[in-house]
Parts: structure tokens; C-alpha cells; sequence
DNA sequence: ATTAATGCAAAGGATTTGCAATACC
DNA sequence: GGTATTGCAAATCCTTTGCATTAAT
């Protein structure tokens, strides 16, 4: 995630007409500094330390705010963990989320294929693409890896078992 | 919606092991017949209609056994009006949903692009692909027909002011 | 006959809202 | 100073759960 370009919010929510308030800034800081992917809560919890003084229902207007600004995307990850939403900053290439069902991983993958199929999708359909979501589960490298050994010692006792 | 391949969940549900009890005949007989995408309220109301005996739990618990079966695709269609899921009988091949966040019309879209894009996506990511997702908001094609006729209007109008 | 599946009613979790108080521009 | 924004608390929406009862195989 954190490899991805993403441009700093603070000055492009300033300049975008909507206050700055406190929260807004501890809010922004810290959904841009967060190490993964956050939801609602998890964000309130992170802003409280910049800011202790930031109540719920301001973290989901604020998101809100953002949404519009088109400055964050929303994610469901696969709904891995109940049914709430993550958020990141926008980043410069849409990107997809590889979410393993196993281990609960989240891979971020860009490829030109993908800006390829976006300009595809929207040419072939005269439609004009706001926002684009592209969410994978499935099962990750390091899972596969660890089922296959698993599996391998399972025929292997099975054979000798014979 | 009617026009992609979707094949019958009935009989795969009878070969899967859990028991095809009346409430679930008439779920699934409701899904294959609705004519748009249902989250589990409406769903309830169309299987009513087959059978008035189904409470809204058993259509949830139903919805969470094909979601294992992989027999149907949850979707969000971008969160148009709350925060409902919506379903639909899994296809032969995956296609995406543009979401028009004007005036709500769902349009599927399913292309050979998209098919080598989950290709890409699992090769390069040595990722094993379950579920794959890909939801688009914007703007539909007569939604911005009605746009450019709107401006085009305004400029005229602001031509005769000057 | 077993045991999965259901209905009911209540709980749960995430998100939204009304309104008076606050603070940004 | 005027108005957007906030905190608080209650409400709303969607979904899940416990448990006694029913019905599929």
C-alpha cells in the first residue's frame, strides 16, 4: 500500500472550498499516515491520538466529504470482516485489491491492463467512469504455498498408510 | 441482466449435499426470475409471492449457503442506496457493473479484457482467484446525452445574455 | 429417526440524523 | 458575523443469533 503514489490531501481539501477544521486535519493526517487499510473505527482511533477530541459521527461526514472531493476511494475488501468499509487516499492508477480468504492479506496490483480495460469499459459503453472498484478474494502466495504443503504430507501419509 | 448465460441453480443445489427445503426452492426460483439485481429484502418479497411462509432470517441463511456454493455474486452496485447487497446467479464469464450514480441504471458488461485481466492478476500476484469484483460509478450513456443537452442550452442562453 | 433447517424475537454492528452549541473563514 | 461544522444521543438500517420447533433425507 504504501508503495503506490498517493498526493497529500490537506492542501487539496483546503483549497476545495469545505473548512479545515481540527478534525478534518487530525482526520486527513491520519488516514494518509495509516499503515493499512482503515475503516470508520479504525480511523477514529487513529485521529484520537492526533486529537482526542473527534467524535464518530464527524469521522463519517468527513469520509463523506472526501468521497465527493473524489480524494478517497471505499473498499469492501470482501466484506472479510463483517460488513464494514475501508478507505484509502486516491492514488494516481487505479489499483485492485487482492484480499486472501485465508489469511485476511491485502495485495494492492496496478497494471496497465487495468487502465486499459477502465478506457475499454468506458468507450464500449459511452459511459463515463467516476469511480472504478476492482476487488479480488481468493487465496494468496504465501496460503497456497502452506496448503500445498499440507496437502503434500497428507498424500505422503496416505501412501504409507497404504 | 437477462441477457448474460446464467444456469440453473436448482439442481446444483440438490447435488450439493444440504437439503433443498421448500423456503429455499422458492428463494432460488425468485432470484433466476427477478428481472434486476435484489438485495435480501426484496428478495423476500419476490419469494412471498411462491410461498408467503419464509421469514427474512431463512433468506439471509439461504443467500450465505450459494454464496459458499459459489452458485451467486454479492455486489454493492457502488452503494447507490445504503448500504444494501445485492445478488445475482453466478455467469460462465464474470462481468463488470457500471453503476450510474445519476439516475441508478445498472448496465453488465462482460469482455475478453476483463477475462485476461483476472488472468494477469492471478499469474503475476501467484494468486488463487475465488471471487472477482468489478463495480464501476459514473455516468450512463442517456444520462450524459441529457447533460450536453442541458449545456449546450446554458450556453446558448449565456451567448444572448452577453 | 436424525439432524439440518426454520421461525420468532431479540440483539448486534455500522452508519445516519436532529438540534443546539461551536469555530472556521 | 454568518454559516458551515461539530458533539451528543437517539434513531435507523441491515444483518445475525439463540433456541425451541419443524421437516427433509
Amino acid at each position: 500500500m504504501r508503495l503506490l503514489h498517493r498526493s497529500p490531501l490537506l492542501k487539496r481539501v483546503a483549497s476545495s472550498g469545505v473548512r479545515l477544521t481540527r478534525q478534518r486535519r487530525a482526520l486527513i493526517e491520519a488516514l494518509q499516515g495509516a499503515e493499512e487499510h482503515v475503516d470508520a473505527a479504525a480511523l477514529l482511533a487513529l485521529a484520537r491520538k492526533r486529537d482526542p477530541r473527534i467524535d464518530r459521527a464527524t469521522v463519517y461526514r468527513t469520509l463523506d466529504v472526501l468521497k465527493r472531493l473524489r480524494l478517497i476511494d471505499e473498499l469492501d475488501l470482501m466484506h472479510m470482516q463483517g460488513e464494514k468499509h475501508y478507505f484509502e487516499p486516491r492514488t494516481v492508477h487505479d489499483h485492485c485489491h487482492l484480499a486472501c480468504l485465508r489469511c485476511g492479506s491485502i495485495v494492492e496490483y496496478a497494471s496497465p491492463a487495468f487502465e486499459a480495460l477502465k478506457t475499454e469499459i468506458a468507450t464500449e459503453n459511452s459511459f463515463h467512469v467516476e469511480v472504478i472498484r476492482l476487488e479480488v478474494g481468493g487465496v494468496c502466495k504465501q496460503c497456497r504455498k502452506a496448503e500445498n504443503a499440507r496437502d503434500k504430507r497428507k498424500a505422503i501419509v496416505a501412501k504409507l498408510a497404504i
